[in-house]
DNA sequence: GCTGGTGATGCATTTTTTGCATCAAGGGCT
DNA sequence: AGCCCTTGATGCAAAAAATGCATCACCAGC
């Protein structure tokens, strides 16, 4: 949209934290870039930039002019995809911010099976946790966010939420597969691989290794279910996840439940010492959210209330 | 703000009815309005006006495209006047929507009272009835609208309501001043000035007479109530309006009220016969106001609150 | 004091927008 | 049917705006 290219500048200088790095991005002259921002603020009346030696930031004008602008482009999206909508094509783009939980295996089935009905529809997937996921609903950089967190800001809001109980991953031949469910206890001087400290998963397991004074082995941090995964196929190790990240089949776990990997078993941790956590599915209050996000939002929660109807909120 | 013309072409272009009278309103050419118009188009990817021979009308797409455009001057006003109140200076401008009730006294009061705390806050009045006033809320050329009527559609929100019995306006000779208040059967073949049809006092009072089965005699209709009441002081007769409108002092009527007018006096239709009216004080439902009107909105329903304590609700 | 980064500005160039003249099309009127 | 008027669309030249280059002033870190 042509008559959005200021506010677009101005969005990236705001980004960059200066006005020639912003240029080169935009691929476009520093001169050029910086007059337009000049022209901007003389019709604004008042500078939305504060000049520093090493470059610009926002001052509070700026700052609420870029949410205003923010939430221009948003709307433009929406407008668009519902005007697009009339014309019988159901086009539109979808920006999802999740956890690495979510991303593992429900969003691309969730999105997958969207496509089939909507194939004009495009997606974005940025993987980040809690906090970030919610400072890019804030600046409207994502539409729907999947958070397995507690939520912090005020301006979130929460779709719907899905209670997870966390499970242990092992070896199928580990003296703790024939469980029904793990106790904390059990984990004492095991070898575990566990998330970032970031991950909610990571947060509810340190509260109960704290609580019962447990301290396992941790042999390996990491940031990739992936590599847990594929780490137990190496070393005889336990590693934890929720059941909507179960990458293969739908173990969630007991004694007669199917194995998700041909070597690696899943079993539930025991609610006593682990509370159950929530996945939160959400997007900024007070917001319309384009045609597309807003059916994807829904089929998800409507996906998730079949497949887990009593572990379904809101 | 130069990014906006384009924008705000289309919305004169969409009032107007036609390029070319859009194009003398705007003072520049037609060709240059028209151009603009089909760039607009071709970046959205549709057209957003069918070409009729005797001009231009928006299609479905146009008319969601044009929603979007007002939503987004009004939002940018609001911004604009948030970023006026860092700098100090409370300055801004609000649009009222308003039955000629409600202009005749209580409005001047208050925004001159209001304009007394902030002086460089401008008010723009369009006096119009009920329905007219809810379309102007939709199409965001008004922030506040006061209606002495039945809220028809459901994009609006009332901030507040306030009771108002019809009272009935007579010179103080007059043979029914001596009342405490006034029964509808007392006018039967009773010479009276009655507002326009579109009034909600209007509306009040034909349910009135048709349920009572009475028929006054009626002399004079207006949609202007300075020509009403000053037509009492040429030939007796009654009229009617709500206390808000009552121009001169308090006289909410009752035997021992101060007269408001020295040869008018005010007395209640009883409310056996007549129910008491409402006034709603209405936004545009999920909009944010500016911060000049969101205050003034404020400002009179505390007012009418002090005033009217037991009247007023929500 | 030098170096490497920043944003601002004068001037020539390029790109975009505008205006004039003109066309084709449709409705209303005689 | 024929005329007339008004509508939006378009080719081409002029006006206006945006851009790029070269350069300045400023500041931080070395």
């Amino acid at each position: 949209m042509r008559f959005m290219t200021s506010l677009r500048f101005i969005d990236v200088v705001a980004r960059e934290g200066a006005i020639r790095k912003a240029a080169d991005k935009l691929a476009i002259t520093s001169t050029a870039l910086n007059r337009r921002i000049l022209q901007i603020e003389e019709e604004i009346g008042q500078p939305l930039f504060e000049r520093l030696p090493g470059g610009v930031r926002l001052n509070t004008a700026g700052e609420i002019f870029l949410q205003h602008i923010r939430s221009q482009f948003a709307d433009l999206a929406r407008v668009q995809s519902q005007i697009a909508d009339l014309s019988g094509i159901r086009r539109g783009h979808v920006r999802i911010a999740s956890g690495a939980d979510a991303l593992r295996r429900f969003l691309p089935e969730a999105i997958a099976s969207y496509r089939g009905a909507h194939p004009a529809v495009s997606f974005d997937l940025a993987r980040c946790y809690g906090e970030e996921a919610e400072a890019r609903l804030f600046s409207l950089d994502a539409d729907i966010a999947l958070i397995f967190a507690p939520i912090r800001a005020a301006h979130v809001h929460v779709a719907a939420t899905l209670r997870q109980q966390i499970h242990c991953v092992m070896p199928a031949g580990h003296r703790l597969a024939g469980r029904d469910t793990i106790r904390i206890r059990d984990l004492s001087g095991e070898r575990v691989v566990l998330p970032t400290a970031q991950s909610g998963v990571r947060q509810l397991l340190d509260t109960a290794f704290l609580r019962r004074s447990v301290e396992p082995d941790v042999i390996l941090e990491s940031d990739s279910f992936e590599i847990m995964q594929n780490f137990l196929h190496f070393a005889p190790a336990l590693f934890f996840q929720i059941p909507i990240a179960i990458n293969a089949g739908l173990a969630v776990g007991g004694a007669d439940a199917a194995d998700f990997d041909e070597r690696l078993v899943s079993r539930p941790v025991d609610m006593a010492d682990v509370a159950a956590g929530t996945l939160h599915i959400c997007h900024l209050k007070g917001r319309v959210l384009p045609v597309a996000a807003a059916k994807f939002l829904d089929d998800i929660i409507t996906g998730l209330r079949g497949r887990y109807s009593g572990e379904v909120d809101q």
